[in-house]
DNA sequence: AATAATTTTTAGACTTATCTAAATTAATAT
DNA sequence: ATATTAATTTAGATAAGTCTAAAAATTATT
């Protein structure tokens, strides 16, 4: 079973390497880490032991398959996590990100699909990042929170992140729901809101409603 | 900070001292952990010097009041997210104190306090165990699990630990609400059910039901 | 291609938590 | 009161994870 420990470096390799494809530095771990890249040495000779990495000396690592769907799954945690702590908790954005830090760590299987299910199987945590499911799979690249959309492109409302009825509520009264067609007009920086289209009529909204809102383009 | 490895042996000291009275033997906390005498010792030491325990050698420990409240904290925490993973993620009674065994080391006050909100502020957990609250005061002891009735004696139901709408709906159905006068006429060891009278008249309840009914006695 | 700068690894040390085996203290029985 | 037994502590090892400082390898620069 891996440690706490263990799984960090799991989870930094599969963030970095998303970012920067190909193999990664020990000093983007360290850094990654906070921790020493001695450190990193360390327990990159260990992890490669276990067969959770490739590394070679001097060459930088990659996750073995095994490795990267385990890192998946720490991600799904985390993100599951957090969804449960800001949608039923009300928990602030910024305050989530630390106990979820904690949280993807617990180890049980039950435990994180019964916890999605009683979610409703989000697709995107409350930052709008996406959230594997059981089998590893991201959601499908065609949905992203409306807050992601291009400018100028139109998509199509396809599903909703949240289930608070408060919010199901207030997409009504925006006229907003299942197949309204959707389009960003500006971004207003001050305030991270959008000017946007809803079915051609103009409309306002902030962007914490936008980045609840799954848009498939057009 | 506390380390996951000393939260235990608190909690494991709290328990036994709850149980036996008086100071707690290095074995007796051995066993509780399924660890060894010599590393009790070592760590008895470690948490003398930081002034959780009361530690004299040979003579047994037991909890400063600051080691006290933190370990009553800790079984608050364990309680709380079973009642989560039996009210709201339909786990089993058995299956749940392996994961709170986990979750009762995530540290943040603020996720204790929500999540006991989000659960409206129980006092007994899935196993009829009582739940300190942020102050660390235990329900007043008058108010007792209907499964734990003393034979013969008569209560009054003043609170329910489960809000699922569906067992409310029951409770209803067998005319129990809060005021209720309730008495066990007899225990059916192979289902642990109860034959009971419910304001004088009789019927019958499962444990399940039971144990999330709180009555005090009359 | 040789040198300098940067990155990475190794060597050695430290902390936490655990163990086995031996020594010490306390409790019990003669 | 001694001797025996049981409980507890100490001594010495080990494993995980981290660190600093030094050595080695790679990359960049002249
Ligand atoms: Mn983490
Ligand atoms: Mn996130
Ligand atoms: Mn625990
Ligand atoms: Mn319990």
């Amino acid at each position: 079973m891996l440690s706490q420990a263990e799984e960090n470096y799991l989870k930094a390799i599969l963030k970095l390497s998303q970012k920067n494809g190909q193999s990664v530095s020990t000093n983007a771990i360290a850094e990654e880490l906070n921790t020493k890249a001695s450190s990193v040495s360390d327990m990159m000779k260990k992890l490669s032991e276990k067969s959770w990495i490739h590394y070679v000396k001097y060459q930088g690592v990659s996750l073995t398959e095994k490795g990267h769907s385990f890192a998946v799954h720490i991600v799904r945690k985390h993100r599951l996590w957090e969804v449960f702590l800001v949608n039923h908790l009300n928990f602030k954005l910024d305050e989530v990100h630390d106990i979820a830090e904690q949280l993807e760590h617990i180890k049980s299987l039950e435990l994180v699909n019964k916890l999605d299910a009683f979610l409703n199987f989000p697709s995107f945590d409350p930052h709008g990042d996406p959230i594997p499911n059981e089998e590893g799979e991201f959601p499908k690249s065609s949905a992203i929170p409306f807050s992601e959309l291009p400018m100028k492109s139109r998509g199509k409302v396809v599903a909703v992140v949240m289930d608070e009825p408060s919010f199901l509520k207030y997409l009504d009264k925006l006229n907003i729901s299942i197949g309204s067609q959707v389009e960003i007009i500006e971004v207003n920086e001050f305030d991270d809101s959008f000017d946007v289209k809803i079915n051609d009529k103009q409309s306002h909204i902030s962007f914490d409603v936008a980045k609840n809102i799954l848009i498939s383009l057009l």
